[in-house]
DNA sequence: ACGAGGATGCTCT
DNA sequence: GAGCATCCTCGTC
């Protein structure tokens, strides 16, 4: 997946890059466990949308979890970002997430550590406020794994993360 | 170090 | 009204 070691930014402020290391990748209506597995509603409705678009969704009424679209439009694939290390804004990162470890090892993690929210559903990862940049360098090594954290589908190895040479 | 359980609110059936 | 692409705390080992 070539969204492994892309830098991730935001800049509210104070500036916070994460490069990404644990991504998910979600199907669109053929994936029992994608969100846009039923169709587009109100909610996914940036899941169908160019690829490039963020996709924020709140999960278990308390967090907030992103995407990015990969697939062309109408189709409803994206890949949601599940993971990171920090490149810059450390600082920031642990007043936001009120504690000093376990800062972006999970997507509501990662989310709230770049301080993106609901309001950013549906920009630009181009040209908005949370923006993708290739990586410096050559691309990671990485390995596929089963995903988590879902009830269906479970035994597609759609979970990307990078492995660090040793 | 590891595992179990509660919180919390929005979406779709 | 049930189910969730989760996180955090507290309990054991």
């Amino acid at each position: 997946m070539r969204l492994l070691g892309c830098l991730l930014a935001t800049d509210f402020g104070v500036r916070t890059v994460v490069r990404l290391t644990e991504v998910e990748a979600y199907g669109g209506e053929a994936d029992p466990a994608s969100h846009a597995y039923r169709g587009p509603t109100a909610r996914n409705a940036s899941m169908f949308g160019a690829p490039g678009t963020l996709y924020v969704y709140r999960s278990y009424g308390i967090h907030w979890c992103m995407n990015i679209v990969t697939g062309e439009p109408g189709i409803g694939c994206a890949v949601l970002l599940r993971g990171g290390e920090i490149v810059e804004g450390h600082e920031s990162i642990v007043a936001r997430r009120g504690r000093s470890d376990h800062l972006t090892d999970g997507p509501g993690k990662l989310t709230q550590a770049l301080g993106v929210t609901g309001d950013h559903d549906g920009t630009d990862v181009f040209t908005g406020p949370v923006m993708l940049r290739a990586p410096h360098g050559d691309p990671p090594r990485w390995m596929a794994s089963p995903r988590i954290g879902i009830s269906k589908a479970i035994d597609r190895p759609w979970r990307f993360v990078t492995t660090d040479p040793a």
